[in-house]
DNA sequence: CTACCTTTGAAGAAT
DNA sequence: ATTCTTCAAAGGTAG
């Protein structure tokens, strides 16, 4: 395995580089820290978790507002400074939300004992317990220079508490027996310690390493082998919501906000599978309800069925997922708007409008993700889900578009309503709400939203002025569907 | 009940 | 090398 340094990053990591034109962005900028280039912006931010702790503000990292900012004010600085104030009064708080990578590792001690110096891990936190991402690609560290690392995820990774960690919703949740006094030595040593008579759960060999290999791998929190009766009892809802729940990997903030601790939990006799992977016994496909007949080959359509069956993977966060899923319940709030079209409008507008820096750090954020789910499932390519969901047609034709102005022109209208909390994400849902919306961003374009949606069908090119990932100008996508 | 909408980014396929 | 396609999350909505 090549060194996974910050230039040593197989994976594709080259989000980072990307250089986000937007409104003038290319203009030259006489800000130090503007100038940074994302990668190096990066680098810092891991030298940063190496050196530093909690002394460095959150503001001092900040950087000062983009040159054009000003040219942005009449858009509306309060949505420069609504996200940063949130961060400095304490608003930017780990969202409920409970993502893909919620592993099943019973025993994480290892791994999580560095991160029991983090404050917030508070006594009480052992019922959800935020994990702090460890440090995946500093070089020369042991772990990860390791090839012939463990598919399952290896308790001697090194960790280092990222200073972002403090306020980003933890990606990770692990046992609460991770939090057993003799592994909280802060002293963490970078080398592998299984062999130093720590204990190692059997379940921690039980890490599915393919697609095809997969086999449940046990919960960190120990839940019972019926999991919907016992997410029913714990939300108070049926089992299919439960089950619901479970599928969107939400399950664990309902369980605590519901109150709902693990630990009065029996012990788990079986396991639940991976959230990141779809178990077969919770998602069924339209149509695989049935069970085949034992003993009877399956034909090539109940193959099929099976294989839609397979546990499913899912692909890693990218930093923009990362980012929404950190800001929607924000963004609900802020707006009073449930869509999910309008909200995901209202992000992409905010994802933009933030700094190289504040946005590095989910960049960074997706490439640890990325990293630790190559080593989780090394084998696991996206395309074992291409097919997963049913095919779309992104592209529609304008008659298709116009058949469907309806729906269009009540989501320009949504997205209307919600614009001015665009620019204006601090502001009070009241205000945003009651005032008629002033397009002032980029979202109410010159043509305006329904023409940017009519006319770039591809969500990912729909920013006029926003440039691809090979940084060229993008132009508009026609409407004609190729074969 | 299911697909769509909508966003950005990553990865793979296709050209 | 470049472009295109698919999927990841989310929840309301339309068919």
């Amino acid at each position: 395995m090549p060194q996974l340094g910050r230039d040593g990053d197989d994976l594709g990591a080259n989000d980072e580089l990307i250089a986000f034109k937007d409104e003038g962005e290319q203009e030259e900028k006489p800000n130090v820290s503007s100038e940074r280039d994302l990668d190096d912006v990066k680098s810092s931010l891991v030298n940063e978790s190496e050196t530093t702790n909690s002394s460095d503000s959150e503001a001092d990292r900040r950087p000062k507002p983009h040159p054009d900012v000003e040219s942005r004010a009449r858009h509306g600085q309060l949505f420069q400074e609504g996200p940063r104030k949130q961060h400095d009064t304490g608003l930017f708080q780990p969202s409920p939300y409970v993502g893909y990578p919620f592993f099943m590792i019973s025993d994480l001690g290892n791994l999580c004992s560095p991160y029991l110096t983090n404050g917030a891990l508070a006594p009480t936190g052992r019922t959800y317990l935020p994990f702090q991402w460890p440090l995946l690609d500093i070089p020369g560290r042991a772990a990860i220079r390791d090839s012939a690392a463990p598919t399952h995820l290896s308790n001697s990774v090194p960790v280092v508490q990222h200073p972002h960690m403090t306020h980003l919703r933890p990606l990770l949740s692990y046992s609460p027996e991770a939090f057993s006094p003799q592994r909280a030595s802060p002293g963490f040593s970078p080398e592998p310690v299984w062999e130093a008579g720590m204990s190692r759960s059997p379940h921690t060999a039980c890490y599915p390493v393919s697609p095809g290999g997969m086999t449940p791998i046990p919960h960190p929190l120990g839940y019972p082998p019926a999991p919907r009766r016992q997410f029913a009892v714990a939300l108070g809802r049926s089992g299919h919501q439960a089950e619901s729940q479970l599928m969107k990997g939400s399950w664990c903030s309902s369980l605590v906000s519901s109150g709902f601790s693990p630990r009065l939990v029996p012990p788990p006799q079986t396991s639940v599978p991976h959230p990141a992977i779809v178990p077969a016994s919770v998602k069924q496909e339209p149509g695989a309800s049935h069970s085949q007949q034992p003993g009877k080959p399956p034909s090539t359509s109940e193959h099929d069925q099976e294989e839609e069956r397979k546990p499913h993977i899912k692909k890693p966060l990218n930093a923009f997922m990362l980012y929404m899923r950190e800001e929607r319940p924000k963004v609900v709030a802020q707006c009073k708007v449930k869509e999910s079209a309008t909200i995901n409008q209202i992000l992409g507008q905010r994802w933009h409008s933030l700094s190289k820096e504040e946005q590095a750090k989910y960049y960074d954020l997706a490439r640890k993700e990325r990293l630790l789910h190559s080593k989780l499932y090394p084998n696991w390519s996206a395309r074992d889900n291409y097919g997963k969901k049913k095919k779309r047609k992104r592209v529609k034709s304008e008659t298709q578009l116009e058949e469907h102005g309806s729906r269009d022109q009540m989501s320009v209208l949504g997205l209307k309503q919600a614009t001015s909390c665009v620019s204006h994400p601090v502001a009070s849902p009241a205000s945003s709400l009651d005032s008629p919306a002033t397009p002032t961003t980029a979202l109410a374009s010159p043509a305006g939203p329904a023409a940017t949606h009519t006319e770039h069908t591809h969500s990912s090119y729909s920013h006029s002025g926003h440039c691809s990932p090979y940084g060229e100008q993008l132009q508009p996508l026609s409407l004609t569907t190729k074969p």
